[in-house]
DNA sequence: CCTGAAACGTTGGATAA
DNA sequence: TTATCCAACGTTTCAGG
């Protein structure tokens, strides 16, 4: 990871698809030296994928909230766990410490299907007890500007 | 919209970088006109971007955290906002709903750097009150899976 | 939405630093 | 080892239907 692979790195985040010829004009690289690097930075891991990024709210789905929950104690969270996953409206999950287990990501159509995925959490997935924050507002530069920065 | 969209836009998660030659195979279309509809879903903003997925615990940050907070009441938000994510490690900040103002998504070398950086919020930050969690575990599935399943 | 052809981008092997 | 050049090959784009 030398300085060429952060900037390889940052215009990957920035776009994706971008062709490595143009990747290997902005490095002073060739395209073959350029798509070499690019195959190691994936293979190492750091770049773990790339994505299509979806807007939830052109699809429809314009009302993003966190749910933070807390199952019942046992041992059956994997199972709970994969529940949660296929649930309407989750986006994702993650296991966090502190008063709740976990805090899910949903993007719901409006806020009856948000009600709705609500009340029937503790009803069917071993949920004892949840929390909802709308998401007002997503900060500027989350993302691709953060790699940016954190790699100097 | 139709379900071609619907499989072309799973595909382009799943890999944000497979060719229209290919994607064009998996719907049984011509490479024109998959090519063709990728653009529109762009310009419709359904695809906002396409972008590399950085994993930071392969650059030296595995220890990932939300740090909720609540900042001092006052006109100067945007300000505080904009200082919130120059800060070392702050990877995303999204404002909400209920008993704190933001959360703001982390990743840090070690527990020392984590620990550094909840100290020094509230002394320049117009932070009042923090609270940290770390991220244990995310759950399989979460981004490319979910977005296949809201489109049905 | 398709075809076909031109423009463009990628890959691999030989080679040089 | 790491990058380069160039030519073969694959992909995208555009005009015409």
């Amino acid at each position: 990871m030398d300085g060429i692979d952060k900037v390889i790195l940052g215009e990957l985040v920035r776009d994706g698809r971008v062709s490595f010829r143009d990747l290997a004009e902005r490095v002073r690289l060739s395209p073959t030296a350029t798509a070499e690097r690019v195959r190691k930075l994936q293979e190492s891991g750091v770049i773990s994928g790339f994505r299509a990024e979806v807007d939830m709210t052109a699809l429809g789905r314009p009302l993003k909230a966190f749910i933070d929950v807390r199952l019942r104690p046992g041992p059956d969270h994997a199972e709970l766990e994969a529940a949660l996953l296929t649930l309407p409206a989750v986006l994702s999950g993650v296991h966090v410490t502190g008063r709740w287990d976990y805090t899910l990501t949903v993007a719901c159509r409006d806020v009856a299907e948000l009600d709705e995925l609500v009340m029937a959490l503790p009803r069917s997935y071993g949920v004892v007890e949840t929390n909802t924050r709308l998401l007002l507002r997503e900060l500027a530069g989350s993302g691709a500007e953060a790699v940016t920065r954190l790699l100097g």
